[in-house]
DNA sequence: GCTTATAGTAAGAAAGACTTAATATGTCCG
DNA sequence: CGGACATATTAAGTCTTTCTTACTATAAGC
């Protein structure tokens, strides 16, 4: 019986945290996904940037992003505005309504967070954090190079 | 700007890794999803196992392991055979046909792997696996006790 | 024997993510 | 300046994963 494979680990992880992540913010009656508050999140982090732009941090493609914010738009939570200098595109930003959700957001997924991470030191959950991003990076450097070389 | 909440990067980190293991499956032929292949591994760890109890294992819903049984049967790699002790139940083992597929899994898997940690050290990476494993441990352990205490 | 619980099958829905296509706009080069 | 190519957004569609609800047959307990 051999170990199972780290990404199945991963993955499953993912998952579980994500399932954990949705039962707090419906509990809390948040009435957004997980994945909706991740869109917040960062256009708070990127404030007034182009959808591609911003679908590019979040390293998806922009007609996921748009699908997501149709959602947040519809709850007057994010505005979408004509960029002055390129008709073709439109700028992100949040909403003054969103302010206070965000709180909350941030308030529940702490708590998730909390109880996910429990019995681990301030340390290793820097490390843990560190290790992700290093993947991450690993990750968007392959997604974006293909393999011709 | 705050910093990324540690969930987000984690569901990040998995999708892309996902993708990334995806490709490879699909560019060597293999002919299966990374949920099928995960599907495998488990089956091929608990040979005999009723799908219930299988289900337990992967921290799925039965009906989601099903489906997945579903698809392997339906190529000839898993099989499911009534439970002498309880008729109500299958059990699940994987077919002679299965066992070369495994063995491709494997290495086509190791290469995303090797890719997607490379810079890490052997101590990275077990660590990441402990803590991995500790954050499913309690996301296990809260999944499955109602916060009702 | 009746009630409750369990295992598996069937049907349906949601979320997240991607691909393809079309249109309007922008850029570059001859 | 015009044509070719590129880009941003919208529209439509598909796939995978995952869950919930419901039903039937079987098993367990009292």
């Amino acid at each position: 019986m051999s170990e199972t494979p780290l990404g199945f680990v991963l993955f499953e992880v993912a998952r579980l945290y994500r399932a954990r992540t949705e039962r707090a913010f419906e509990q809390a009656g948040l009435g957004i996904t997980s994945g909706e508050a991740r869109t917040l999140v960062y256009v708070n982090q990127h404030p007034g940037l182009r959808q591609t732009a911003l679908a590019e941090k979040m390293n998806v493609e922009p007609m996921t992003l748009v699908a997501s914010l149709d959602r947040l738009e519809a709850h007057d939570l994010v505005r979408r505005e004509p960029d002055p200098s390129d008709r073709r595109a439109k700028l992100v930003n949040l909403t003054p309504s969103a302010a206070p959700l965000m709180a909350r957001i941030t308030a529940v997924a702490a708590e998730a967070r909390a109880e996910t991470l429990q019995g681990l030191s301030d340390d290793q959950v820097a490390a843990f954090r560190a290790t992700l991003e290093h993947l991450r990076a690993n990750l968007v450097r392959c997604a974006r190079a293909p393999e011709d070389a």
